[in-house]
DNA sequence: TGGTGTGAACAACTTCACAGCG
DNA sequence: CGCTGTGAAGTTGTTCACACCA
């Protein structure tokens, strides 16, 4: 295979064979064919071997995938064989609760500055040792600690002139918790979690289909 | 239009006229063509009139959208014409601060029960009122509160059985936070908010396209 | 033999282009 | 005249079916 393109929806789909992966290789599995694997994260076989095939050819025909060397392939093609320092904006409710919370350090995703905009909060130290910064000195800070990604955890209203800071700061990979459509230069790649949505989305399911 | 198929994509994109309908409606505008309105929201305006035309026809020719029909007729779509009660399961740092966090409540989604199965938590006060109930007690609580929606907020090994028993209470809409598929009968639907996905999308493109 | 890798068929979604109506 | 509503065309993503190889 040459140089296709990738649907996005592959991307995704690799995260969640790597979980299933990495659960099975603890659990002693060494080998594992696209059949198993694929009732294992709910799609179908063909889909796993079309989405790794993207990528290589990572199975050995009539036998499978070895859990460990697949693993390490799709960790290579995510980018996940380094750690990632990343910069929280907004450390109210929901951004301090994510900088506590594992699943960053355990993905190797760093939380290596904090910010806000709140005087009072202002050089106050986080639990895990952080402390936050004016939004002002964004530039700056990143540049110290080479931060490559912001998480957006402000206001809504707030969020559009935050991603302008970041991409200012050189910050081109934005994962936006705001409920806000922000616009950003073709360079920068913005990701949003926006539980508003999936919320809208469950109560149209339930209205339609018999509450 | 007769009964078409409704993608998926369809709805969330409703949620987003919404936001964007009404903060227009806060600014006094009355009527919006499908041009401006997917400018503002980032989408083709032919996307926007055939998901609106999906339900019905909801424009005047010529002229456009009038934006407080449109939001009344989309709420009513979606569902969003009422309040839905949900419960939050699994009451550690996330699931309290989404709890604190206000923007459930503003599109009318109420937490009215939480859970957690660590006996220092249960029968606790949250600082909004609520009190922490046993797991165990769920399909009791659930009926009391006429509870429909379930956030999942636990550990990713816990949420699984979670979701078993909030199916068994006769909660069929799904919010989950946990970094796991859960396997749900027909009738239930789910919704996953992954941010380490996102993030690893997000770690993906900015090593393609030179850090 | 059994499971991968892949072209080809299929399905889903998006955009275009324009008829039709206020 | 301008903008909606919509069939048709285009694009993207998924599944099938089987050649191919350890």
């Amino acid at each position: 295979m040459k140089f296709p393109k990738i649907p996005m929806a592959a991307i995704n789909r690799l995260s969640i064979y790597i979980r299933a992966l990495e659960e099975l290789e603890e659990q002693g599995t060494k080998v594992i064919s696209s059949e198993r694997l694929a009732k294992q994260c709910g799609v179908n076989p063909a889909q796993i071997r079309k989405d790794l095939a993207y990528f290589g050819e990572f199975g050995v025909r009539g036998v499978g995938y070895r859990i460990e060397d697949l693993i390490r392939e799709i960790k290579e093609i995510l980018g996940l064989d380094r750690t990632w320092n990343i910069a929280m904006i907004g450390v109210g409710n929901l951004g301090s609760a994510l900088i506590r919370h594992g699943n960053f350090i355990k993905h190797g995703y760093v939380f290596a500055a904090a910010f806000d905009i709140d005087p009072h909060k202002i050089g106050k130290r986080l639990p895990n040792g952080l402390v936050i910064h004016h939004i002002d000195d964004l530039e700056k800070v990143v540049k110290e600690c080479d931060i490559h990604i912001g998480v957006i955890a402000t206001p809504a209203s707030a969020a559009q002139s935050v991603a302008n800071q970041l991409i200012i700061a050189g910050v081109n990979g934005i994962l936006n918790f705001a409920p806000a459509q922000i616009q950003v230069p073709e360079c920068c790649h913005v990701e949003n979690v926006d539980f508003t949505i999936k919320l809208d989305s469950i109560a149209y399911h339930l209205s339609t289909t018999g509450t």
